[in-house]
This record gives structure tokens, sequence and C-alpha cells, in this order.
DNA sequence: CCATTGTAACTGGTTAACCAGTTTGAGGAT
DNA sequence: ATCCTCAAACTGGTTAACCAGTTACAATGG
């Protein structure tokens, strides 16, 4: 890293403390510096020793903080040398790094939006790529998931039915997507139990619903694919939300 | 967290090394372990001490592995007590864990993509639920976007272009949509500049594009929203891939 | 025989010292 | 002046010891 000077911080208002955890809330405090113009992107950061000293924290902290920074993109961490500011605009930093803090406590309606837009257009992706080997995995999951559905009286076919889903996302062929997907689902999953306990008519759909989609998707029909899944999610929605929330 | 017996690893086998950090290592091996039985959901795992000892780490290297697997929900960690995998089913496990280790050097064509889908479906729960503030947010983006795109001669526009549809992304209600959305950002935009230095004749359209979705969006019509944005993403494919990759 | 208690071992979390590589700037040679 | 040398200070990364809270289990009392 080259030669750059480093901003000392010492001057600069420092908010006081809120309801966050101690590393979301050195994000916040960075967020500040970067508003009030103490640092600036592409900038060389205080070392995480000073970091910690300005902020009154200690290094793990600091540490934690801007691994998450990292995480995100918007920091480069270089080993031995020092920590600078992502190469972008000085409002696009300050906007990604508002959103960062939020990761928790995300309505469940907003996961399950989230995942529909996700699987519809990883559906209507498979129907135009999916190869022979997809479609075999995509059928074995469906078998296996018919098993987990018609047999046990629990909850297990949940799981088979993200495994089905899943497998059509990787027929889809783009990693983000997969990626995006596998991280919205346990935080679907482990949530959605209580909503299923009692199982009414409609869920004699699911299996039909499945095929439908399968069966465009072997046909390489996007169109159909998309009508097939959208109306799988009509009944989704009904069965979730059918009484409580 | 109640008592439960520790199953012993010592048994079994563990893979010989690749190239993968040795985080990532961890997480192979802890999937492996789980995979041959040796782990099962919602059982305990052994202490972070114990796995270091067994799978010839230190404590460190599997307490990122660990936070890693918490961060994914695929694991709950109770201080000062143990950490036990998720109440999922093996298979679920095994497939979410896949996915992680692949989160680094993925495809610019695939981050677009999944970028895209996020906006357009943004962009069409926008023109549904958008409130008047919204509205005046999207418009001030655009202004400043038109500033920078008239202006100035390097690539400052593509970030206030990322902060227009960012600006739709928030009116469209859907925090985790905007948090998906600002994950893929900052791997786009740092790595999307070398590919727009020459601005050719289509470059001219960006903001009529532009002005086409907001004008959807104001009138709350998500069909004329999504066609606009379609349109949109048409030329934006052409714009990146002229000529090169 | 069973319930209660007390303590020792164990748990994840944190900290301070240390490591190896980088940056810096004064001092000297040209 | 200009360039090189090199050691001291500084950087992020790692480790081992410590912390507070939990668990497990043998000793104890009924």
């Amino acid at each position: 890293m080259g030669k750059q000077s480093v901003v000392d911080l010492k001057h600069f208002e420092i908010s006081e403390e809120e309801n966050l955890s101690p590393e979301d809330f050195i994000l916040k405090k960075i967020r500040e510096l970067l508003h009030q113009g103490a640092l600036q992107p592409g900038a060389r950061l205080p070392s995480e020793r000073s970091l910690a000293e300005t902020l009154n924290t200690t290094r793990g902290t600091i540490r934690k903080a801007l691994q998450k920074l990292d995480f995100y993109g918007l920091v480069e961490i270089t080993p031995q040398s020092g920590t600078k500011i992502s190469n972008l605009g000085q409002d696009t930093v300050e906007e990604l790094m508002k959103s960062i803090p939020v990761s928790k406590d995300q309505k469940m309606i907003d996961l399950l939006e989230a995942r529909f837009v996700l699987d519809l257009q990883c559906t209507i992706l498979a129907a135009q790529r999916r190869t022979e080997a997809d479609l075999v995995l995509i059928e074995n999951r469906q078998d296996l998931f018919l098993q987990r559905f018609y047999s046990k009286g629990n909850g297990d076919y949940l799981e088979a039915d993200y495994l089905f889903h899943l497998a059509i996302a990787q027929a889809a062929g783009n990693h983000v997507l997969v990626s995006l997907l596998n991280q919205l689902t346990p935080r679907i999953v482990t949530r959605e139990q209580p909503h299923l306990k009692q199982r009414d008519n409609d869920f004699s759909r699911i299996p039909a619903e499945h095929q439908s989609i399968i069966d465009a998707i072997r046909r390489e029909s996007p169109e159909e694919a998309e009508e097939a899944m959208r109306n799988h999610r009509q009944w989704a929605l009904k069965r979730i939300f059918t009484g409580d929330n």
C-alpha cells in the first residue's frame, strides 16, 4: 500500500450508545465519520489500534466490524500494511453501510417474498438451460418429497420441498442466485414450522403443482414454467397465511 | 443446553488438503463429518478446543468456521455452553454447507443476471407500493445521475445509476431484497469499470430509459414498469458486452 | 433409593502479547 | 540535489492465557 496521510479523527463528534451490538455500533460510528468527511473513499483508514482508542473500544470489536465491511466489499484489507475504504463514491459507501446492520429480525413476509422472486426466476432460467442431468436430479428430489409428504405426519416435507426447489435453482446455472437462495432458506425454514402444523385440503395440491413445474422444465418452456411456479406460489401463500398473521 | 452425549470423531476419515482457505477447509471437513454420520442435525458439536485437535488446526480457525456457519443459520452457538447443529434435515444442512465456500470469484455474468432479477422485481413492486416520498427520492437520484452523466467523463455516473436503482428498491418496501441487492452491488461496481471506458451512442439512451421507469412508477403501473426495466436491461447488457467477453 | 447440593471440569468469549511483513524517514554516499 | 540503505516504528494476523457462565457428577442428606 502506497504512502498516504492518515486523518486524525480525534476532533470529530462521536454519537452516543444505542441498542446495537458493539460491532454494529462501531459500524455506525465509522459511517458517521465517513459522512462528516473524516474518512474519504479510497483513503487509508487509521490502524485498528488507533481506531479502537478513538472509538473507545477494544481492537477485537474494531476487527470484527472491519471484517464485516470487507465481506460486503466496502473496505480492502491488506495484511501487514493497512485498510482502505473501497474506491466507490462517498454516497455509495454510505448507502451500503446503512443496510448492513439490518440483517437481523427480517420480516417473515419479506423473506418469503424474496425467496419467491428468486425461485421464480430460477425456474424460468432452468426451463431455458436445464441439462438432462439437472432433470434427473430434480425428479429425484420430487421422489424424495413425495416420500416424505405421504409417509410422515410432521413437517419434514418442508425441507424436501426446499431441496426440490434448490435442484431447480442449480439447473438455472447461476451460482450467485443459488447462493442468495441458500442464504434465505435457513431463516425461513427454522421459522416456518409453527404456521404449518395443520395440513388442510390445500396441501394435497402440492405434489401436482410440483409436477407441473417439472413438466414445464422438461419441455423447456419458460412461459409454462413461470405460470406453474406462480400458481405454486399462490397456493403456498394461502397455505402459510390462513388464519394467523 | 441440555445434557447430550458428544460423539467422538477420532475414528472418522479426514480428507486431505486442497486449495481452500483454512477456514473453508474446516467447513468442508465438518460437512464430511456430517455426511459420514459422525454429526447429526440437532446434535451438539464437540467443543471448539476438541474440534481443533481432531481436525489438526487451531481454535481460531475452528472459531471462524463456526461463526460463518452461524451467520448462515446452520449452527446455534450458546455462549459458555456449546454449539449444536441446527435442527434441519441432514440433506438440507449438507446442501447449504456446499454453497458456502463458493462465495468468492463469482462470474461477472452471474452477478449481473442476479442483480437484474432483483432490480426488475423491485421495480415492479415499487410501482405497486411507492409512496410520494419514495417518488421524490427516486427523482432526486435521477437528477444526481443526470448531473454526473453529463458533466464528468469518467465512470462516476455508474454509481449514480446504482443509487437510482437503490432508491427504487427501497420504494419496493422489502428490506430483504434491498439487503440482497446491496450485497451484490460492490462486487459488480468495483469490477464493471474496465468494460465501460468508451461511451458509444447507446449510452445516450440511459437518461430516457430511466425516465420511462420513473413515469411507470409514478403511474403505479407494474406492467409498464416491468417493460421499461426490461428495456433498460436489454440495452445495459448490450453496453457492457460489446466486443469484449 | 432418590433428591439436593457443591465443586471441578468444561463451554464459548475476550484480551494482551507476540509474529512476520510493510512502511517510513533519517542518514550517508554519490 | 538525488538516490540508496537500513533500522525503527507500525501494520494486520495469530496465539495462548484468562474470564464468566454452564454442565456434569460424585458426595451428602433425607
